[in-house]
RNA sequence: GGCGGCAUAGCCAAGUGGUAAGGCAGAGGACUGCAAAUCCUUUAUCCCCAGUUCGAGUCUGGGUGCCGCCUCCA
């Protein structure tokens, strides 16, 4: 089976065929960075990481460029908040992005462009959406000519009528139409601003996509994703730019993918709802593991509704998995014996089946929430073994370990150790031989205030019949 | 009003018309000095009604309930 993706432009799932044979390009909407991301904001991030993941995995070169967002009404009223500049409110917030989403186990973008550094190429963009006769000047304002684009509602699904009935139109905007939607913005006073043929001022929202997206993938390219809310307005109008810049009749993009809303108590977060919390904030609470895991838990075009249950019930299935790999990791230290009985053949297929199972589900439109099913296949075959077999050969181990690699460089679980307890190395080893002397003097008083003071200090102690192995605390 | 989504065990969640994956939690058992981890056993007539079919969680129609977009928003 091959990667079919639920395409939105068709509501259909088809399958992924590329522009390019072999290759890739993928634009994903980022972040505007003027706070902190939201919980929210971190699912499309993760399950876009994850099928950028996937897709190398199928062997495609993936370009995937994902942008930063630094310069916007937020980012204006921020950053005078702030009393900062509005690049310094940006530089703050791109670092601040990059460690939440290290910790989240999110690769960073192959190119992820800025707003600020592209004003030229928007400025480009737009000055060929005027040639084409799709756009308009208005005192300085540049707007997209939306009645000029018979495609525009295409994505959406909404008749011009309609979306007429709930269009506002703000006080100070010159537009011929209410749909129509700046590309350009004229220098307002105390706000940042460019030299354009228009005047000085700055880019609207959605034109920066449409000139980054193009200058680093090409003027049409094969997947474009974001959160559903994007849908309308802002791609509907990327993809009416886009189109109406290149002029070539072809599509902007092929595959648009959106990913279903979080949902906070089962309402959208938002901040006068008061249910708004950052990924920051969540991850001081909960291990970002379970994070990452609660997002693929769930099929990435469901909503899912965040709540402290239901993010301890995934750091908890991250600690078995986690378990089971300590716990493969500490036998083969131990109890590696070629001379096994173990039937490494049948281990073997079903190691194999496993994945394969697990490949079907995740070229059916990236199916995490089935292919973690197949990865506790694994867990429970690996357990299982480890269980009834004293000693196993040493290719049990080889491949069990590279099963659990391969898993981990699909989804990002486990993840990596990062968070090392105060204590060294030495100093608990050392803890344990004390407290196996005391177990062996029967001073079950003495052992039991070691395990104690170890739990306090995030090392959790196992006795096997191989010895005491310990790990880090998973929370 | 227009567009769309969802409804599966206590909770989360897969499920291609042929008698319900997986995770969490719970119960019983094994193992353990006690734990922890792990293993074994155990927990669902799939919102309601009608229809199509030999057979429906899965298709059709009609209800009911919840949610999202149409406005800055992942």
């Amino acid at each position: 089976m091959a990667l079919e993706l639920f395409n939105d432009l068709t509501r259909r799932k088809e399958l992924f065929t590329p522009i390019k044979e072999g290759e890739v390009t993928f634009y994903s909407c980022g972040p505007t960075v003027y706070d902190f991301f939201h919980i929210g904001n971190s699912r499309p991030f993760i399950v876009f990481d994850v099928l950028r993941r996937w897709l190398e995995y199928l062997g495609y070169k993936v370009t995937f460029v994902q942008n930063f967002t630094d310069i916007d009404d937020k980012m204006i009223k921020r950053a005078n908040e702030e009393g900062i500049t509005v690049k310094e409110l940006a530089e703050k917030f791109i670092a601040e992005y990059y460690r939440d989403a290290k910790a989240l186990g999110i690769r960073p973008p192959t190119v992820a462009p800025k707003a600020t550094e592209h004003i030229n190429e928007i400025i480009d963009t737009i000055s060929k959406i005027i040639k084409n006769g799709h756009a308009y000047v208005s005192e300085g304002d540049v707007y997209f000519d939306v009645k000029s684009w018979p495609n525009y509602g295409s994505l959406c699904k909404q008749n011009l009528d309609d979306l007429e009935a709930g269009a506002r139109v703000e006080p100070g905007e010159k537009k011929k139409d209410p749909l129509d939607f700046a590309l350009w913005k004229a220098k307002k006073s105390g706000e940042p601003f460019w030299q354009s043929p228009w005047g000085e001022g700055r880019p609207g929202w959605h034109i920066e996509c449409s000139a980054m997206s193009s200058k680093y993938l090409g003027e049409n390219i094969d997947i474009h994703s974001g959160g559903v809310d994007l849908i309308f307005p802002h791609h509907e109008n990327e993809a009416a730019q886009s189109e109406a810049a290149s002029g070539n009749n072809k599509p902007f993009v092929n595959y648009w993918v959106h990913n279903g809303f979080l949902l906070i108590d089962n309402k959208k977060m938002s901040k006068s709802e008061g249910n708004f919390t950052t990924a920051r904030a969540a991850m001081q609470k909960y291990p970002p593991m379970a994070i990452r895991f609660f997002m693929l838990s769930a099929h990435y075009r469901s909503p899912i509704n965040f709540t402290p249950e239901a993010l301890e019930q995934a750091a908890n299935g991250v600690a078995r998995l986690k378990n089971c790999i300590d716990d493969l990791n500490f036998a083969s230290k131990s109890r590696v014996d070629n001379n096994s009985d173990f039937d490494i053949q049948i281990f073997e297929k079903e190691l194999t089946d496993l994945k394969a199972k697990f490949t079907d589900a995740m070229n059916d439109d990236l199916n995490t929430a089935a292919a973690i099913g197949d990865l506790f296949g694994v867990v429970h075959l690996v357990n299982s073994s480890l269980k009834d077999n004293a000693a196993l050969p040493e290719k049990f181990f080889e491949l069990s370990k590279s099963a659990f690699d391969f898993y981990n460089d699909i989804l990002g679980l486990p993840g990596q150790d990062e968070n090392l307890s105060e204590l060294d190395e030495n100093e608990i080893e050392n803890l344990i031989t004390e407290r196996t002397n005391a177990r062996k003097a029967k001073n079950f008083k003495r052992s039991d205030e070691i395990r104690d003071f170890l739990k306090s200090k995030g090392i959790t102690l196992e006795d096997t019949p191989q010895g005491t192995k310990w790990k880090l605390s998973v929370n």
